[in-house]
DNA sequence: ATAAACATTAGAATTATTCTAAAAATGGTG
DNA sequence: CACCATTTTTAGAATAATTCTAATGTTTAT
């Protein structure tokens, strides 16, 4: 039980995950990874993203409302706008030890999201919509 | 632009969401709900629920794959068991002005759940992983 | 009292995701 | 290799969760 991703379709999307900055949903994993192996199957795609994330090989962000999206695995956080729900990577460092102390327990990782808006949206408009 | 939440449905809901610590969904706000105003629709619990998130007034929760849940808005953060979902309240203190600091960007809330395996989730199985 | 603005309804529509059962690929064994 | 067990993929149906649409009802401000 150590040596994993072995087939081809999780090889692939788990370059995919690892080489994009860009915060993927499976759809989108999906177009690309049809580049590739044109054959393949949405559903596919979501097996070996479940595998993948359930061997801690691939981090998934869910911001409400939203379809989950898929992410290396490289520790860091997220700046959600609260609006229009964009995604921005930032580094606050590793809190993993702080917080396992304040919260008294051991934990596997965690998920630290801001909530802000964009620039975009504070200028844009005040009422609701991207 | 000031005074909100004025409709009766919007202001049983927050009573709803606010007087309960489970992290509930919009269904099961829904049947809540229902008790009272045996009338309402599915569609008016999502429209005033996001509104009232819109406006601060409650919390949305969107745990990977589950339908989002609604909680108070008193600050508090959350243990999110990796395999189940399950969701607990924690609090670990305020961290907004250290993120903020670190982040340096003025944040309008931030969302921290710690990943973690539950007592059953752990003993219960050992397939898939960790 | 009337118009403008907002809220609710019913149900269809959209999305995202999982499930199911069958077919295909892979692996190990004798 | 030939066989069986296991795992992966496939296609498409099924399930949920959530939003949309258009009509209707309610409230407010004039």
């Amino acid at each position: 039980m150590v040596l994993m991703v072995v087939t081809k379709y999780a090889k692939k999307i788990l370059e995919i995950v690892e080489s994009s900055r860009s915060h993927m949903t499976a759809e989108q994993i999906f177009e690309q990874l049809r580049i590739t192996y044109p054959k393949v199957v949405l559903a596919t795609v979501y097996n070996n993203l479940n595998r993948l994330w359930d061997e801690n090989r691939i981090r998934k962000v869910s911001v409400e409302g939203m379809a989950d999206r898929y992410d290396r695995i490289v520790r860091h956080d997220h700046l959600v706008c609260k609006r229009c729900g964009k995604l921005l990577d930032v580094d606050l460092g590793d809190l993993t030890v702080q917080l396992e102390q304040k919260a008294g327990i051991s934990i596997l990782s965690y998920d630290l999201k801001l909530l802000y808006l964009c620039e975009e949206c504070r200028t844009n408009t005040k009422q609701k919509g991207t």
